[in-house]
RNA sequence: GGGCGGGUAGCUCAGUUGGCUAGAGCAAUCGCCUUACACGCGAUGGGUCGUGGGUUCGAGUCCCUCUCCGCCCA
């Protein structure tokens, strides 16, 4: 074996191994017949979009800690890899390659696509060359990583297994009235020109202003004909401060705004009922200055008062409000509802591309309005030309002031696009929704929670979402989060839900299934009725039959939408010859990510599932494999991936639409920051790309020190260098997992050394009594370790594993263990049978952690033969001569010998005493010392005497008197001595060293005594710990007079 | 505005129901190329546990106040 472990000539060799043995491949057979217990994880796909990072590296580390765990402990386990489409993002990605390349990009195959050249095919195409890219570096990655899944039935979200499952699952939720169209406000992305949900839209701080715009009064005394509204009519109807102004000048009201560039599309006024001005308006009108329409003022409770009028001092909006709320529902959310409240007319005066326009819903010019000024402009020129056009004009002629009143500096949040990152335009369109807030969805994944984990005030303003928790229900309150925190962010999003808008305009995706007809006569719906084949009702519900929605216009037209359940299904061409077109839209991203349980097992058929490949054994993976066992995720798609999962796995498995959780548990994992907190990204630089720590450290390096940082909290932080040499940043944390296998690799190295000096031979199992002290201490502490790693994995505590692994193989193992067999190893069968199974128990406790290097390590080892120790045994496992598929140590209870470690913890103090004074005497780590023993104790050191020899490097123990020239030591109560130190020992160290340890003593007697004479403690606290405080004392006691003693002798 | 996490040695983190002198690794200092490992071995120094208060015989741990950092939601 080589001097250092060499993780680049390792990792490749062991890879190639355990593909060959196909360890990682899951048969589902297995445990339908009762052989194996399942245990499943399904890959949180990573998107195509870019090469995994340190986040995924940390994810995928701890499944396949999982994973490999479980099937070292007989489980039958599978971890279903695979990869997103990523929809926006990766469409947007493509664009800007597409660009910065000098190629065209997707504006100019979208202009093809107009002409009727192919141009969304065309982009498409383009789109799977880059994903196919993206789609093998992440494979490579996380093979590189040692990440056993099931590499033989990898998916992808769009191939032909997920759009199976994602056309069925659109099918049933239209058919029973879980999706539907609807045109409302949406999150407008203007630059990627698509809707984007609630939760793909980022809160941003901005700096802006809010603007005080004054519109005129007027009555309207009849459609287009109005007159102003002047000062004093105000007076007369009690508008306080009315009487300030010139009594025969028009009378205007402010608005305050943050988005003047909106006000073309006011179609109303809103004020407080409560406030005092109310009644003064009502029944008066404003006009929208330039464009001149006229718009009612209307009461509504929403709008906040201000603070004059009693609204709250100290309340920003409070003290920002006028009272008067411009209402334009076309652009607002909260405009939206006042005007579905009032009735109010949306005007969408805006472009996708958030420009203004009058060409979507403004009719300016049949309704003679102005402002096509503004027509054209971006939101932002927009704005300026407002508030430029109202500076330069007064409410009417001649009167004082501008219509632009102030202007007052404001900071507030605004809605970001998670991609494109432009300001979200609050958008009316037409839009496909999922009714998640239905009782089968939400109420649903409510009721999946565990009840431990659901909270009183959820339950009580929603009591049908308390698990039912039935005898043998294996569907409600089954899911369960580590850490148990999370369960609140998920309860909470279901709480406030809203409908899930599931359209997306984008090209890159699952096309929506739907055919649809707008604004159809009754005339138009019998010849469709003779078009369709004789005898063929549109409106009927059979199965096969397409899913037919109609909308009710205004106009009493109908609009009627149909969803085919299969592409392959005839009648689209029926339908399309009756003037039907499909829907230009895919689906968000998440709606097939949401089906990632189910689309990976093969479902809905699971006998027609095939894909490229040809692996055709769908059929028992559903029921063999879900729910699966654990979900490791990031927090941040709790709300996007997680309640959805549910949500889907529990209406589409369940006959009554309430199936099964989709996964037992669910791991949150913390977040890799910098240094300094940061997220790590690529605008700052300061991410670390697992590959490069790969060649730097080496994959299990980098395993282990991820698995040791990963700790309950919800940020860990990782300091990032850059390495000059390579240029490549990287930490310094890698280096503890590169030493730990460096050690592990020596050890190995020296512990098959002893072997071949003194092989095993196989035997009939050793009685653990008849093994020395440091042999049952040994095993005793594998099996304590193996206890507290079996903990660690069933909480999902990773620092604690690792922390196990770190302490068992360097501490007790390296440390102790080996130092003190050097001696004796060779002649001893027995311990050598010991160093051989304990070695091998090693390996496998971290196979887990660090694959490749314990399995190098296992096929050497695995040649020499093993002789078993009575009540230590291994899992059964289907061996197949590969570490990864051996079984996990288990050994008995009575393996735990708390007498061998308490005489082994005493030879330790004993021979930590003995160092110092080695290192304080500055004695050659060479030179055999003399130990001089006495008291009651002399009987058990010389029974230890061997080892106490060859880890102090003492060359005898003696009872004889020491001489002079030695220095001493108190253990126990006794007095010892160590001789030969030098050829002569420096009096006034020994001095130095003893009084300092004296005045320690001195110290803690005093608090001992200080405790013991508060009446408050001997009487309060516990017997056994006054007991223990008092012997403790005792015990200091007679060590300082030992120590005095020695120290007298000195003179 | 609501919720959550964190502040413990120079750095990264442990610290279970309150109970030995608050621990580990790295870094630092000193000594060692001791025949597995210098990616190592032995030893040493280093902390008012964010602030202020409370409960208790006893608080890093429980309660309250304030403060700083970070995240999520609105």
């Amino acid at each position: 074996m080589s001097k250092a472990y060499d993780p680049a000539a390792t990792e490749p060799v062991m890879w190639s191994k355990w593909m060959d043995s196909g360890a990682f491949h899951a048969d589902p057979s297995r445990v339908l017949d009762g052989d194996a217990q399942p245990y499943t994880i399904l890959i949180p796909p990573p998107n195509v979009t870019a090469a995994l990072h340190l986040g995924h590296a940390l994810n995928n580390s701890i499944q396949d800690i999982l994973i490999r765990a479980h099937r070292m402990k007989g489980f039958e386990t599978l971890w279903m890899p695979g990869t997103d489409h990523a929809g926006i993002a990766t469409q947007t990605m493509v664009d800007k390659k597409l660009k910065e390349a000098g190629k065209p990009g997707i504006a100019d195959y979208k202009k093809r696509e107009l002409t009727g050249e192919p141009g969304r095919e065309e982009f498409l195409k383009l789109i799977h060359e880059f994903k196919d890219e993206y789609e093998e570096r992440i494979t490579q990655q996380l093979m590189a990583m040692g990440c056993s899944c099931d590499w033989e039935r990898q998916r992808f979200t769009m191939d032909d297994i997920c759009a199976r499952a994602v056309r069925e699952a659109f099918f049933q939720l239209f058919k029973d009235g879980l999706i539907y169209r609807g045109k409302r406000l949406v999150n407008w992305d203007p630059v990627t020109q698509t809707a984007l949900a609630d939760d793909e839209v980022e809160n941003e701080e901005v700096a802006g202003h809010f603007y005080y715009l004054r519109y005129p009064l007027v009555h309207q005394t009849e459609p287009g004909n109005h007159d102003p509204v002047t000062w004093s009519e105000l007076v007369r109807r009690g508008y306080p401060d009315a009487e300030n102004h010139p009594e025969d000048e028009q009378a205007w009201i402010t608005v305050a705004t943050t988005r003047p560039e909106t006000y073309m599309g006011d179609t109303g006024v809103a004020v407080n009922p409560k406030d005092p001005r109310a009644k003064a308006v009502k029944g008066f009108f404003c006009e929208l200055p330039i464009v001149g329409r006229v718009i009612p003022i209307i009461e509504d409770d929403y709008v906040v008062l201000p603070v004059k009028y009693g609204g709250q001092e100290g309340d920003t909006k409070a003290e920002m409000s006028t009272g008067f709320l411009k209402v334009t529902p076309a652009h607002d959310p909260n405009d939206w509802m006042i005007g579905q409240r009032h009735n109010l007319e949306p005007i969408n005066i805006m472009a996708p591309d958030a420009s203004i326009s009058d060409q979507h819903g403004w009719d300016r010019e049949t309704n003679k309005e102005g402002g096509h000024i503004f027509v054209g402009k971006s939101r932002e020129d927009a704005r300026k030309l407002v508030i430029e056009e109202f500076k330069a004009r007064s409410v009417a002629e001649g009167s004082s002031g501008s219509l632009l009143e102030r202007m007052v500096p404001y900071s507030h949040s605004v809605g970001h696009s998670y991609r494109s990152h432009a300001a979200i335009e609050p958008y009316l369109s037409d839009q496909w929704y999922c009714k998640v807030s239905d009782d089968k969805l939400r109420g649903n994944a409510q009721r999946a929670l565990k009840p431990e984990q659901r909270t009183e005030s959820s339950i009580k303003d929603w009591p049908e979402s308390r698990p039912k928790m039935v005898a043998d229900d294996t569907t409600d309150g089954t899911m369960n989060f580590f850490p148990a925190r999370y369960a609140k962010t998920y309860e909470n999003w279901h709480d406030n839900l809203r409908d899930w808008c599931i359209s997306r305009q984008l090209w890159w995706g699952h096309r929506i299934p739907v055919w649809s007809r707008e604004r159809m006569t009754s005339d138009d719906i019998e010849q469709l009725k003779l078009v369709l084949s004789v005898g063929y009702d549109p409106f009927s519900d059979e199965p096969d039959e397409p899913a037919i929605s109609r909308t009710e216009n205004e106009d009493g037209t109908v609009s009627m939408h149909v969803c085919f359940q299969n592409e392959n299904n005839t009648d689209i061409k029926l339908f399309e010859s009756a003037g039907f077109t499909r829907d230009p839209d895919v689906l968000d991203t998440w709606f097939s990510s949401a089906l990632w349980p189910l689309s990976t097992m093969g479902w809905p058929d699971a006998s027609a599932a095939k894909d490229s490949s040809g692996i055709n054994d769908f059929e028992s993976m559903l029921a063999a494999f879900n729910p699966s066992s654990v979900l490791t995720t990031a927090r941040e798609i709790i709300t996007l991936w997680v309640s959805r999962m549910t949500m889907f796995n529990r209406y589409f498995l369940g006959d009554d639409k309430a199936g099964k959780a989709p996964f037992k548990d669910v791991f949150i994992h913390a977040m890799i920051q910098d240094g300094e907190g940061r997220k790590m990204s690529k605008s700052l630089g300061n991410g670390v790309d697992p590959l490069d720590i790969i060649h730097s450290h080496g994959a299990d390096a980098m395993r282990f020190t991820l698995c040791q940082m990963t700790t309950q909290t919800q940020d860990v932080r990782m300091p990032v260098e850059m390495d000059e040499s390579t240029g490549k940043n990287t930490s310094p944390k890698f280096d503890i997992g590169r030493n730990l296998c460096n050690k592990l690799w020596n050890a190995a190295k020296f512990a098959m050394m002893m072997l071949e000096k003194n092989p095993v031979s196989a035997g009939m199992p050793i009685d653990p009594q008849e093994l020395s002290l440091v042999d049952r201490w040994m095993l005793s502490r594998v099996a304590h370790a193996t206890g507290a790693i079996n903990t660690a994995l069933r909480n999902y505590m990773f620092k604690d594993y690792a922390d196990a692994i770190y302490d068992l193989l360097w501490r007790d193992f390296c440390d102790w263990y080996l130092e003190s067999i050097k001696p004796t190893v060779a002649d001893d069968a027995n311990q050598a049978a010991v160093l051989r199974l304990v070695l091998d128990s090693i390996l496998r406790l971290m196979h887990p952690v660090t694959p490749f290097i314990t399995e190098s390590i296992h096929e050497r080892l695995s040649t020499i033969p093993m002789r078993e120790v009575t009540g230590f045994s291994f899992d059964q496992t289907q061996s197949t001569g590969t570490l990864c598929q051996s079984g996990w140590p288990t050994p008995d209870q009575a393996l735990r010998d708390e007498v061998a470690e308490e005489a082994y913890d005493r030879i330790r103090s004993l021979i930590t005493l003995i160092r110092e004074i080695r290192a304080s005497n500055k004695v050659h780590a060479k030179r055999a010392i003399v130990l001089h023993v006495s008291g009651s104790l002399a009987e058990d050191i010389t029974r230890w005497s061997p080892l106490v020899e060859t880890l102090g490097n003492i060359k005898e123990v003696t009872s004889a008197e020491a001489p002079e020239a030695s220095a001493a030591f108190v253990f126990e109560g006794s007095e010892y001595r160590l001789s030969d130190l030098a050829d002569a020992v420096d009096a006034s160290v020994e001095k130095e060293r003893l009084t300092k340890e004296l005045a320690d003593l001195e110290k803690a007697i005093g608090g001992l005594k200080g405790r013991l004479s508060n009446p408050g403690y001997t009487d309060k606290a516990p017997e056994h710990l006054v007991n223990q405080t008092r012997g403790e004392l005792e015990q200091k006691i007679q060590d300082r007079d030992s120590m005095k003693a020695s120290l007298d002798k000195l003179g």
